[in-house]
DNA sequence: CAGACACCTTGACCTGGATCAAGTGTGGCG
DNA sequence: CGCCACACTTGATCCAGGTCAAGGTGTCTG
């Protein structure tokens, strides 16, 4: 943190953040921006480096602003699961009790914004509103780690890609897909990843977006880009509809 | 409610519970317990009854006092899975955002004590640090289901069921269990329940026990009394690492 | 103490997805 | 423009765990 800066530019860095209008930092009022910033530094880490090792000591808590990273828990033998991805807007940091629950690896450059344990301590003490938020935002995390429980414990891979698609529909502000016309969405993560955060193979991963695309579902144009055709029956799919 | 009952019979009912230790009522000091249970009411519900119901409009949170439950989610077609059991000291109802992630069952009848949204809302407005005592319950248990994804996605039957063994064996306060010797465990619920929990079928759960019983790696007295002969190599299985 | 019900175990067989093994783009770089 | 490297796809085969179908076992009831 470069000490000089005036209080202003402070205020600056966090008041175009897009952590301040999606993230956490919206429990807290414009005017004391400053604080905050004060709190917090930003970083960036560059693609396939790792930010956050599983089992070591629990000290920051980081907002992605942009780019994206890859969440994910390793076996001994080298087994992964991804448990999630975060992009911009992201809070990271909550599944841990004294060390990190998970490892979090960026996927081709990812901007962050770091807010040590001792600086969050400081801004809950002083913004109550702020912890109720933190609360927030992992029961939301809860919810949706249900469902995910539900697709790997239970669903067939036709349905846990089906499932990956419609997640990927979203939009900003994490709004609710709408199903009614063809859907364009991006995957920005090599196949290896969705099979790792599916519970699949990657074989299995490529031979059903294959089998969708035969079934004209999905239409695919190169690799990251693909357009669901058909969003309602895909979302069917994906409920275990069919 | 009952509200002819004195402050004094109030406090008590909070200072002799068991989420006077264990869950978030320790956040609360010895001398507001009559606030503490002038916002919460106790209850009963008989085994197999269900108290939360999936995408219901999330109203209350729960204590268990007593007894079990286990928590689960449903697919259209009937499929299940258990995500999972709670005991004295579980805090439920965070995994939700407006309606309830899971559903919530009694497994032989459980004592519960219920916290109406409100009524947290204005204890958490009156004793800060329970809002923090939630986020950290939020984060423990996020951390667990880290674990669980692992488990769900990328573990073979024999790996999920020595978890599920180890799991059980930790001691009150959630101590790590102790693996040198043998450990006496029991098993409150169904080899269904098991199965659900783990992503599997009851088969496979009752012939990996039967394999587990053929290695001298437990025995089995009744179906719900098992004693790991060999923990540690259990847990080793656990970990994958055999 | 028989009879029934609920739950668990075991066996035989099947299959969805894993594993093993070639291909087939496709983008980067000389 | 051509070659390489890497990521994805496709095909052939295999197997862990699912499915289907009988038996056991314990427990409650009359």
């Amino acid at each position: 943190m470069s000490s000089f800066r005036s209080s202003d530019d402070m205020h600056d860095r966090c008041v175009h953040c897009i952590g301040r209008v999606d993230s956490i930092c919206n429990a807290i009022e414009d005017c004391d921006l400053a604080v905050l910033a004060s709190e917090s530094s930003k970083m960036t880490v560059s693609g396939g480096r790792s930010f956050i090792d599983e089992g070591s000591p629990a000290h920051d808590f980081f907002v992605v602003t942009g780019g994206r990273a890859k969440l994910f828990t390793l076996l001994p033998d080298g087994r992964r699961q991804v448990t999630g991805f975060a992009e911009g807007g992201d809070f990271l940091g909550l599944a841990a009790s004294d060390s990190y629950a998970f490892s979090a690896e960026a996927l081709g450059g990812v901007s962050l914004c770091r807010f040590p344990h001792a600086s969050m301590q400081r801004l809950t003490a002083r913004f109550p509103n702020l912890e109720h938020r933190l609360r927030e935002e992992a029961s939301r995390e809860l919810a949706l780690m249900q469902a995910r429980m539900t697709l790997l414990g239970r669903k067939t891979a036709r349905e846990r890609l089906a499932t990956f698609l419609i997640e990927r529909c979203q939009g900003p502000h994490r709004a609710a897909p709408v199903l009614k016309q063809p859907i364009e969405i991006d995957l920005p993560m090599p196949r290896t990843d969705i099979a790792d955060y599916l519970g699949l193979t990657i074989e299995t991963v490529s031979r059903t977006f294959s089998l969708f695309r035969r079934e004209k579902l999905i239409s695919v144009r190169g690799i990251t880009h693909i357009t669901l055709l058909d969003p309602e029956r895909i979302s069917a799919i994906a409920d275990g509809m069919e």
